[in-house]
DNA sequence: CTCGTGTATTACGTACGACGCTATACTCTG
DNA sequence: CAGAGTATAGCGTCGTACGTAATACACGAG
């Protein structure tokens, strides 16, 4: 339903953050509590793809910063959806 | 990443529609072209969870209307991406 | 001292669903 | 009559969301 890479990247786009601050920072600003399968297989897709990469290791923290191209997409993301909102909000207000 | 379901919630949120109805419907406000294997079977997942309901048949068509269940559905996922449209919009002007 | 709680990551299994592709069938236009 | 547009159904595959459990360390409460 959620897709888990689009919170992250919004996470990441305040700042460097390792997994766990990720899971909580989604919780607050989206409201949504990841399981820790889902987030930690969701990150490493991201760098899979480039959009994420890692960072050297703070003791047991795995830091990771959003790319040049993580960036352009989460742009990319949020402007796909926003017409789906406007006209879905829209159109409930409407009936 | 799309979620099918959303958009065609969104679609039926104008009124009753056929699947190809919806489909073309949601290229124009979405950009997005759903395969008919996709449309077609979201719409079944839709119609099992009670968020549409099927109508009587006109000819070759099978139109589908929006239960007070599927605007309930639509109308929370949409307050559900709010705030990450609105967080992740913020974040990335910040830098 | 130890028990529970919070921090932090990894691995595994399952089940759902997104998507492409193909088939079918009807209608209309060139 | 060939091709494009309308309209739906079925199938197979691959990705991935999600739950769960395991591991490990640090901390305060009892």
């Amino acid at each position: 339903m959620n897709d888990p890479t689009l919170l992250i990247l919004a996470s990441l786009a305040e700042g460097d953050k390792h997994g766990y601050a990720i899971l909580t920072d989604v919780k607050t600003f989206a409201g949504v509590e990841l399981g820790a399968g889902t987030l930690y297989a969701a990150i490493e897709r991201l760098e899979n793809r480039g959009f994420i990469k890692a960072l050297p290791a703070e003791e047991r923290r795995r830091p990771y910063r959003m790319t040049p191209q993580g960036r352009q997409h989460l742009k990319d993301q949020l402007a796909a959806l926003a017409p789906v909102m406007r006209v879905g909000s829209l159109r409930l207000k409407q009936s």
